[in-house]
RNA sequence: CGCGGGGUAGAGCAGCUCGGUAGCUCGUCGGGCUCAUAACCCGGAGGCCGCAGGUUCAAAUCCUGUCCCCGCAACCA
């Protein structure tokens, strides 16, 4: 049987590891040991892309050598793994000697066929960007991402013949209805190869421009230009073309997020291809977590540090909190108090009280061991068949990467168990002395609840350890608990009678609401303002026709007027916007320890030295917004009518952090 | 016509490929149970599936149009 292998992208170790990259990693883990527990052999690749222009500038930035900072923040991904529960992989980096060697030897390979030529080449280059860009794709002359002016170069570059393999491209595609998902993806790729704006691909930079890369084979005055390099790792991790590793590995597949859609779905087949190498099988597009239903950034400061989560409230709850509420492929909203939702609601009153009732249950009428079952009823047979239909969907959804839908059917089990435990109450069968029936209904709670342990190896290894531990089973992180998920599935069997018990379980503590709310108050920015919605719009034209004054707005409750967070401050430091000439930048201090930034448009009315010391109102709670690339975290008040304008203070000195109501 | 995603109960979402009684979780109201982690179980209330047309015996689902929201982008947060 072939290995099944698969990769998550190699992480640009520009910037330190963020939930979205632990999301990527994790799915791979999960898959992995997912297929694992279906008897294969699987494993997976992560790593850093560690070359390129952004890497050699955030170097000098830091003092260091690019080799030096890449070192940190490598290191500091491949340290975040295993605190993630993440195992059975290899750590690539590109600037691995193997790696580089291997480039080196695909490169010549493309070359030597044909596919790479030298052309003198004249663009708009956007260092921001690393990348020349089209006169098409140009705005207003300037680049479209960071609104700078490139600059005009020309330049001798190698060139990849891309554009002849876009037809293959196109045509595998469409034969290959799997090979890009989820679809929504797959129909982009193909809008996309229709509107015909791909070209061939510039694949090198020369020494005189970039020195912090892979050399071509061919000509040493240049390296490597990003994708060949990067890409390249998916295989170069597996060991030389033709190992044994090589040739049981692939071809496999790849996990990536949606803002690396194209390079993985038109360029690395095409690269695959002109090299003579099989194209890979899957590749499974994510979409992005969003915090507050906002991108995260670091530049707005909302990114959720995965490591902070773990420690709070430990690496399986939150693993399935991502499997569970991320619909692989569309974005979705991370927040604590969601987190918090899903662990109350799913883990500790749903799954880890049934643990707790049926073990105690069983502590007190077998001494906590597995009861030998008699002749079962109708409702046992009813339980019997729920399970292995929903192992039997649990294992397929999760195989097509649908891991919230199969996690859902796996709690259709879990709350009909907790429903069985109510229908049969085994409490009053032991007041009745009705051994036999009692002794049916536990044996059938523990052996169902035996399954349920099985298959959340993947999503949740300690806590599925812990389970199975507690049902007497021998269990290990880091081994499947069975060698084929599938004989699971059909047969029920497979907890002995006699087998000894634990006699509790506590297996996910609620999370209390006091600390919730703590959560809450420390940071007002996590309430949720309330949303001017249609129905609310509606009733403001009748009120308009009524007679109120058309610019007042509408009426809102109490409610809505307390989730806006007012409060006193005082101006400590004000300075222009380096970029922005009608912008102010304030640090006030809120009685916060930390003064806040906070950007308003002043500058026409107010010198930055007329305002330092000034008292001032503002809202802290506002969505924190970017401009001209600093972020402001709340807003100033003033009055303002026509063209005069002022501050508001309060009329005598308050405390900084005063609230207004 | 910039690109992409989306509008389904108070909140968050599924369903849409392949039309056929509108579903899940949380919340809420009422009841039950006492094995359990103030948990569990049952029942109720709450939706013109954004809007308008079209196709059809039948539309959340297919088609057309339209409005709104979000991300990317944008100097008044």
């Amino acid at each position: 049987m072939s290995d099944f292998y698969v990769t998550t992208p190699i992480y640009y170790v520009n910037a330190r590891p963020h939930l979205g990259h632990a999301y990527s990693t994790l799915v791979a883990d999960a898959l992995v040991r997912f297929h694992r527990m279906q008897g294969e052999n699987a494993f997976f690749v992560t790593g850093s892309d560690e070359h390129g222009d952004k890497i050699m500038r955030s170097a000098e930035k830091n003092g260091q050598t690019p080799r030096e900072f890449v070192d940190a923040i490598s290191g500091e991904f491949r340290r975040l793994w295993p605190e993630l529960g993440i195992d059975n992989y290899r750590f690539a980096r590109t600037t691995d000697d193997d790696h580089v060697r291997f480039v080196q030897k695909i490169l010549q390979r493309v070359y030597d066929a044909g596919d790479i030529y030298f052309a003198e080449f004249s663009g708009h280059y956007c260092y921001g960007c690393e990348r020349f860009y089209t006169e098409k794709e140009l705005e207003n002359g300037l680049c479209p991402q960071h609104l700078a002016k490139p600059e005009f170069i020309s330049e001798k570059n190698y060139f990849f013949r891309m554009s002849k393999y876009l037809p293959w491209i196109k045509s595998h595609i469409e034969e290959h209805p799997d090979f890009i998902r989820p679809e929504r993806y797959r129909s982009e790729v193909l809008a996309m190869l229709d509107a015909g704006v791909l070209e061939d691909l510039c694949i090198s930079r020369p020494k005189s421009r970039l020195t912090w890369g892979i050399e071509l084979p061919f000509d040493t005055d240049y390296v490597c230009y990003v994708w060949f390099d990067a890409l390249l790792t998916y295989l170069s991790a597996l060991g030389p073309l033709n190992c044994e590793d090589f040739k049981r590995c692939w071809p496999g597949e790849h996990l990536v997020a949606k803002d690396i859609l194209k390079p993985h779905a038109v360029f690395w087949p095409a690269i695959l291809k002109a090299a003579g190498l099989p194209v890979y099988t899957h590749l499974n597009v994510h979409g992005y977590w969003l915090s507050r239903n906002t991108k995260m950034s670091k530049s707005l400061g909302n990114v959720v540090d995965p490591l902070e989560m773990v420690k709070k409230y430990a690496i399986d709850p939150f693993r399935y909190f991502l499997f569970r509420e991320m619909h692989f492929g569309s974005d979705a909203s991370f927040s604590e108090e969601a987190l918090v939702g899903r662990i109350n609601a799913d883990l500790a009153n749903d799954l880890g009280n049934l643990f707790s009732r049926v073990l105690s249950m069983t502590a007190k009428y077998f001494s906590s061991h597995v009861p030998q079952p008699c002749k079962r009823h109708e409702a046992d047979d009813a339980i019997v068949e729920l399970c292995a239909s929903s192992m039997r969907n649990f294992t397929q959804l999760f195989g097509k990467i649908q891991f919230a839908q199969a996690l859902e059917c796996l709690w259709v089990l879990v709350r009909a168990l907790n429903k069985y435990v109510d229908s049969q109450a085994p409490w009053a069968l032991y007041k009745q002395g009705n051994m036999e029936r009692l002794a049916t209904v536990m044996y059938i709670l523990l052996a169902a609840m035996r399954k349920v342990a099985l298959c959340l190896w993947p999503v949740m290894p300690v806590t599925s350890c812990r389970m199975l531990d507690q049902l007497g089973q021998t269990a290990d992180v880091k081994t499947p608990p069975v060698p084929q998920i599938n004989d699971e599935i059909a047969s029920f069997e497979g907890l002995y009678a006699g087998t000894e018990v634990a006699a509790q379980s506590n297996l996910f503590p609620r999370v209390e609401t006091e600390g919730a709310s703590e959560v809450k108050k420390a940071k007002p920015k996590e309430q949720k303002a309330v949303k001017p919605d249609r129905k609310q719009v509606a009733p403001r034209a009748e009120k308009n026709d009524e007679g109120t004054p058309a610019d007042v707005l509408p009426e809102i409750d109490f409610e809505a007027f307390k989730t806006v967070d007012m409060r006193v401050g005082t101006i400590i430091e004000a300075s222009k916007h380096p970029d922005a000439d009608r912008i102010l930048v304030f640090r006030i201090d809120f009685g916060e320890g930390a003064p806040r930034q906070i950007l308003s448009g002043l500058a026409e009315y107010y010198t930055p030295a007329e305002l330092v010391g000034r008292q001032v109102c503002a809202v802290l709670n506002l969505k924190p917004r970017k401009i001209r690339g600093l972020v402001s975290n709340g807003m100033v008040l003033t009055a303002l009518q026509d063209d005069k304008l002022t501050l508001i203070g309060p009329c005598t000195e308050m405390p900084n952090g005063s609230s207004i109501a």
